[in-house]
This record gives structure tokens, sequence and C-alpha cells, in this order.
DNA sequence: GCAAGGTC
């Protein structure tokens, strides 16, 4: 008769397949080494019947390891091991003699069922049990496949039946993956651990480790713990105000209001609201809101959920509540305790487990409770193809399981009765009031049935002070109101149990190694546990994370530097998204647009502020205005053209009192008057902003012409003077203040040759260069002077055909 | 003396 073998991932499940692949039928026998059992039994296999050998192995068989000599810390340059020093595979667990065992067994068997966990783990345990079994093995006949695969996700009749009878093969290349990965973290974590660690001791005498090690799931997690630790660090506290308003009806106590607006920066605004709402001494009931709410039973407990628990609610840490569940689980009191899965089996008898509980009187009441009106039925969860969920497999009483291990299953058996028990139900009322047009409102639960919460009292809803009773329309005395400073918190250390959170969300370790990771943290000094389970990093555990910070160019930049997204002030919209750019004040002084991710620069030294939301025809970007200072020359600028030349004439840097946009209201072109007094291509700009001291400037250099003192307004207009080209200048006075002759208030004419005018106008340089008035370098007739503007051309008439003449 | 993944 031929004999299969089936191989399971660990002892406790080959006795499971076994039963439930001999409906009860089998006979078990221990293994030579001692932790596995063979459970043997006759069925049909192929259409024949066969002798049936179910075991298992005690997860990896082997496990890899460089080869001898490079164990040498003292001889070895640890970059060897990060690169070519061999490795080999060496029994896993040699107590447990695996391969002698597996050979042991497998000798003589025709066919092999590998039953090892269906991931990535397991499909390479089945190549290591391949590996030991398949010398020992009958060969098959002529290409008979002996190999085969079982593929399940979950240990229940059914499951394991289909998987049975739909067997594959195993996955070659999944495997592989595993071997790299192995490969990987051994060479990472070897080569780094010693570089670290002989580094750092022969550097600094006073290091509190003697290890300083590094791995790929060990220091992701040491840097949560510091990424808390840096935001504590570098947290500012602001001052807030809130608006508390206390009403009351009748001769009820005072009641107090929560501000819908919730708080603000800015005491002045609090302030606007205190003084908003006192002139108003009644409340209105605008609305009385009640909605039912429920609080959700718990899913089925898993590992990663229990170790949350024992670490928040029961101060245990998470090394400590695996060694405890363990010792439950090999005494009887609860199922296996590494699981994934948060969904109970179909088959699971859930009464069978809630009778053996009705007897303790920790909860002998809400179990009977639930026997006589029936169990609700659990919630989906997930089913992760591994284990049940977590529960207790029979009564127990504190005196046996000491304190610990009472506290742990007191905790499992209450969970596990809530699972079964209804949703807890409340119901939630909003008064929402108004006073003068502020919103306030006030919010209470009154609990309507406790359902799961009597067996787990710590997720109860607590009892409030009733809300009053009443309708809309209703209106209440205004108390007092009043502004309450406060001050924002910053966040505290992380917990343990929000560090295991980080963990499964980041898929850092897993649900069995989570613990060993936290472990080791504390264990290398990296981390202390302080109270309420928090965890601290140390200085070491601090300078490691901003070390490995620090070996990347930005981050050791961004230790000194903020990045532009995180400084600066909104100043304008950008063109492209419409958003606030930010103004980065220190030099060179630029905008940031964290949108679109540019940055844009603009002229330094000076001061910077919004122009009137004023806008770039050509970009729609805001314009800015750049001032030199209190008296100094001040001239509009597009962020945006600054940096990209619009026109062919134009350079970078250009401000719009350089622009030859033909008809923009901000451009030389518009706003130009004449040519410099002093240099040579300079154009002098009327300066909109500038009145009532008006004044004109040069767009190339400093020259700064005062003009037309207490005018109410000051244009250029279309025409040029017949005599220079300069363009006219319409001046407005106000009729009391004009220095007009014959108590005129307007006048138009030439700033640099019109005799009104010329009182008016502080041409007091030296070295006047305009045509009309000589002296300077250069007289009328001289070098291409012309027009006051740029370009020889007439104004044009059609702006649209100047504006496509002009476009690059 | 080192990693991380199984499991006892």
């Amino acid at each position: 008769m031929r004999t299969v073998l089936m191989v399971a991932e660990k002892p406790s499940l080959a006795q499971s397949i076994a039963k439930i692949l001999s409906k009860g039928n089998c006979s078990s026998r221990k293994g030579l080494n001692g932790a596995c059992s063979v459970h043997e039994y006759m069925g049909s296999f192929l259409g024949q019947n066969m002798y049936f050998k179910m075991t298992s192995v005690c997860g990896h068989v082997m496990s890899l390891d460089f080869i001898g000599k490079y164990n040498n810390w003292d001889k070895v340059d640890p970059a060897e091991l990060f690169s070519n020093a061999p490795t080999e595979k060496k029994e896993a667990n040699p107590k447990l003699n695996m391969v002698k065992f597996l050979q042991v067994e497998g000798k003589g068997c025709d066919y092999v069922v590998l039953w090892l966990d269906c991931d990535k783990e397991g499909e390479n345990i089945c190549f290591e049990v391949l590996d030991a079994i398949q010398p020992v093995m009958n060969k098959g006949y002529y290409r008979e496949n002996t190999v085969y695969r079982a593929k399940f996700s979950s240990i229940t009749d059914t499951d394991i039946w289909n998987a049975m009878n739909c067997l594959g093969e195993p996955n070659r290349n999944e495997a592989l993956s595993v071997d790299a990965r192995q490969e990987l973290d051994l060479r990472i974590g070897c080569a780094f651990t010693r570089f670290q660690t002989k580094y750092f001791q022969g550097k600094y005498g006073n290091l509190d480790s003697s290890l300083i090690s590094f791995g790929p799931c060990q220091t992701p997690t040491l840097g949560f713990c510091v990424e808390r630790h840096d935001k504590i660090q570098s947290f500012k506290s602001e001052t807030y105000w809130v608006l508390q308003a206390k009403v009351f009806k009748g001769k009820d106590n005072p009641l107090t209001l929560d501000w819908n607006r919730v708080r603000t920066f800015d005491r002045e605004v609090g302030q606007m609201f205190v003084n908003l709402t006192k002139t108003s001494r009644e409340a209105w009931v605008e609305s009385v809101r009640k909605k039912e709410k429920v609080k959700q039973r718990p899913q089925a407990l898993n590992t990663v959920e229990m170790l949350r628990v024992a670490s928040s609610a029961l101060g245990m840490g998470p090394q400590h509540t695996m060694q405890i569940a363990e010792r439950l689980y090999t005494q009887g009191y609860i199922s296996y305790p590494r699981t994934e899965t948060t969904h109970y089996p179909d088959n699971f008898d859930l009464k069978g487990a809630l009778k053996q509980q009705c007897n303790n009187p920790h909860w002998s009441e809400e179990v009977e409770a639930l026997l006589s009106a029936g169990l609700n039925r659990p919630r989906k969860g997930t089913d992760a193809g591994d284990h049940p969920p977590i529960t207790p497999m029979r009564a127990a009483s504190e005196a046996e399981l000491g304190s610990d291990g009472w506290r742990l299953y007191d905790y499992i058996t209450r969970h596990f009765i809530a699972t079964v028990s209804e949703d807890c139900k409340y119901l939630q009322t909003t008064i929402d009031f108004t006073i003068r047009n502020e919103v306030f409102s006030c919010s209470g639960k009154t609990l309507t049935s406790p359902g799961y919460t009597t067996v787990m009292p710590w997720q109860g809803i607590p009892l409030e002070e009733a809300l009053p009773d009443c309708e809309c329309g209703d209106v209440f005395t205004v108390d007092e109101i009043k502004l309450v400073e406060k001050q924002t918190s910053p966040p505290d250390y992380l917990t343990e149990a929000e560090l295991i959170t980080l963990m499964e969300k980041h898929g850092v370790g897993t649900d069995a190694s989570i613990p060993v990771h936290i472990n080791n943290i504390c264990q290398r000094n990296y981390v202390t546990v302080e109270t309420g389970r928090r965890l601290k990093p140390t200085n070491l555990g601090v300078v490691l994370v901003h070390g490995y910070y620090k070996t990347g160019m930005d981050e050791l930049m961004e230790v000194s530097f903020s990045p532009l997204a995180a400084t600066g002030k909104p100043m304008s919209r950008c063109g492209k998204c419409h958003r606030f750019m930010k103004y980065i004040q220190a030099k060179p002084s630029r905008l940031h647009c964290s949108h679109c991710d540019e940055t844009y620069s603009l002229s330094q030294n000076g001061v910077i502020k919004l122009y009137k939301e004023l806008r770039c025809p050509l970009d729609d970007f805001e314009l800015l205005l750049w001032t030199s200072g209190a008296r100094g020359k001040s001239y509009p600028l597009c962020p945006y053209c600054f940096s990209n030349p619009p026109f062919r004439d134009m350079k970078k840097g250009m401000g719009c009192n350089e622009c030859t946009h033909p008809s923009c209201q901000h451009s030389l072109n518009s706003l130009g008057i004449g040519q410099c007094v002093e240099c040579e291509s300079g154009i002098l700009v009327l300066d909109p902003t500038s009145g009532p001291k008006w004044r004109m400037a040069c767009n190339k250099c400093n020259v700064v012409v005062h003009f037309f003192e207490h005018a109410h307004r000051v244009q250029v207009a279309q025409e040029s003077c017949e005599a220079c080209d300069a363009s006219l200048v319409v001046v407005d006075f106000n009729k009391t203040r004009s220095p007009l002759p014959a108590g005129e208030t307007q006048h138009a004419g030439c700033v640099f040759c019109d005799r009104v005018f010329q009182d008016l106008v502080e041409l007091k340089h030296a070295n006047m260069r305009h045509p009309m008035h000589g002296g300077g370098v250069s007289r009328r007739g001289g070098r291409g002077r012309g027009r006051g503007r740029r370009g020889t051309a007439k104004k044009p008439k059609d702006k649209m055909a100047a504006l496509a003449a002009y476009f690059v």
C-alpha cells in the first residue's frame, strides 16, 4: 500500500487537519523530536486506498547565516557582509532535529501533500520540507507527480476538504522571494549593526548600549517613536480664545454652551463676538435634535487587538502578553493566541463556548441573559485563513491563573461575550441656541440600551446630567458670556497601543513579530516605557534616527532649514491655480506656490506688498507693489513676468515700469512720461501710488522727481508734447488748494515744457539731460531719443493689433 | 554580540 506524507506548519494544525480528514479516526504518536506528532489513518488518494501520515514542522526548518569565519567582528569588515560574504542555510532550531525527523517520517513515502500556511513564508517552508524528504521518498512512476500543495483559507471541514480535493503545486517564485528577503534582512541587519556598534563604541565612552542594532523592522519602529518626539520638541504653543456662554431657564441650574465657531486665534475677533452677544440677555432655542446612535459590539479578537488592549488597559507589554497567552493556550484556557482572523468560522460553537462561562460570578448574569434571550450574531470580520479568533476554551478562576494570567483571561472572555451581545444604543440630543446671531449648542447622551457595555463596562456611555426639556422657539436667559483664554498643547509620547497600530498600518513586522520589535528597541535602550506605557526615545534613539535622516541631503538641510511650504505668509494669488502663494521674506525673498510647487523670484532690498488685488492681464497673477522705502520709489510687478519676460524687448527682473505691454494700465507704455533727466536709457514713469506727494521715478536709475504736491489726481495722457515729445500729464487739484492760475482745478501739459507747471515740478537735478532744459550730456537732436517712451512709433490706435504685434 | 520570519 502506498503512503501519503502530509506536512503542516505547526503541530496544532496537523492535529486539526488530521481530525477533519480522518473524520476523527486517526491514531497519534509523538515524533522523535518530542515536539511534533504524527497522526495516521487510512483514506483515499488519487482514487486508491492509501496510508496517510499527517505531521508538521515548527515554522521554518532552516535559517540563513553567514559561514562561520564571518562571525568574527574584529577580523571582518562589515562592508563585506553587505556584498560578498557567503551565506549558508543552517537548521533553524538544532534541538528539534527537524531534518532528521522529516527524513525518518518521509522515508518510503510515495506522495507528499504540503499543508503549510498559505502565505509566502509557508510557500518557502514547502521547499525546505521538500529539500529534506525528497531524497528519501520513493521515486514515482515515470513522470508521475508526487508533490502536492493544499490551498486552504480556514480550518473548517468544508475548506479543508475542498483543499484536499483541489490540490495544486507549490509556487517556487514565492518561495524564492522569501529567500531574497532573508538574505537582504541578514546582510543589511548584520552589516549595519556591526558597523554602528563598532563605530560608536570606538568614539564615545559613555554610550549606554553595548549593541547598537539596525534592522528593516526595528529601525522604522524606533522611527515612529522619534517622529513623535520631534513633534513634541518642535511644538509651539498658540493662544486661542473660546466664547463661553451660560444660560438658564426658570430655576434650573445654568447650562454651559459650546460656541459653534469652536475657537479663534485672534483675541480681538473673540472680543468682538463677546461685545456682540453681550448686547442680548436672551438665548433662543433654534432647534432640538434627537438622534439614536449605536456603539457597535467588537469584532472577534485577534492578536494585534489583544496586544493593544493588554497594553493600554491592562498595562501589559506585548512580549509579556504573548508569554501569558501562550501559557493560557497550552493549559487549555484559551484558543490559539496567534491569529489575524476576526471572523468566527461558520461551524464555531458560540453557544457551547458561552455555556462554559455561566458559572463565573464575574459575568454569569450577562451570560445567563444571553443564553435565555438568544445570542446576537457576531459582526462580520476578516478571515485571514490562519486560526479562529482568540476565545476562552474553558472556565477558570482567578486563583488558578495567577494575577496577569487572570487579567488577560478576564479580558479575552469579556471580549468574547461582547461579540455575541447586542450593540450599545443611546440617544444623542443636541440643542442649538442663538444669542444675537451667534450660534451655540449643547449636547448630551442618554443610554437607551447598554448592550455589550455591561460586560465591557470601560466602554460604557458615562452618565451625564440630563439636558433641560425644551423646544424650538423657547427663550433662555443669558447668565454670562465670557472669553476664555486657552493654549494649544503638544501631543504626548506614543503609547505602545498607538505604535502597534502604526506598525500594522505600515506593514512593519507581522502579528507574531510586532512584540519582538518593540521589545528590541526597549532592550537596546533606544526607548523607555513611561507611565501609561508611553514610549519615550532615549538620547541614543533620537540621535540614531536623526543620523539616518541626515544621510539624505534633503533631510540634512531640513534640520536647519524649513521647507518652503512650511514658512512664509500668504501674499498673493497664483495665476495658474488661483491659490495664495506664500511670501518668503528671508533673502533671496521669493514667492512659493505650494500647490503648483513653483518658486518665483522677486525684486530684492525693498518691501513687497499686495497691489490692490490687481492682476497681470497676461497671466492672471496678482500684482505686487515693490517699494524701496518710505519716500523712495515704488512700482508694481508681476511675479510671473518678473522671471518670464513676456515680450522680446524685456529682460528677466523687470517690473511693470519697464513692461512694454501696449495697453495694460500698469505698463511703461501707459505710465511713462519722458526720458530720464540723468541716465541714458531710463524713462521717468509716473508712480500711481505716490499721491498726494506725487512723483515719477526713473525705471533704470535712482532718479525720483517730485511734482504736483497735494494734487487730487495725476494721469498720463495719450497726447505728447509738441516740443519734446514727452507725454502730457493731466493734473486735478482741489478747488481750495489749487495752485493753478485763475482758480482753475485742472490743467494738461508737458511736465518739462509747460509754463504753468514750471513751479510745480522739482527738476533740481544738476545733470539735467532733458532736451528742453539743457546742461546735460546730450541735447535735443542727439542720439536717438525721440518720445519719452521706448520705441518710436506713434501711439497705437488699435490696441488689439498692437497686442498681437507684441506677443512673443 | 548581528536581522526577520516561522513556532514551542
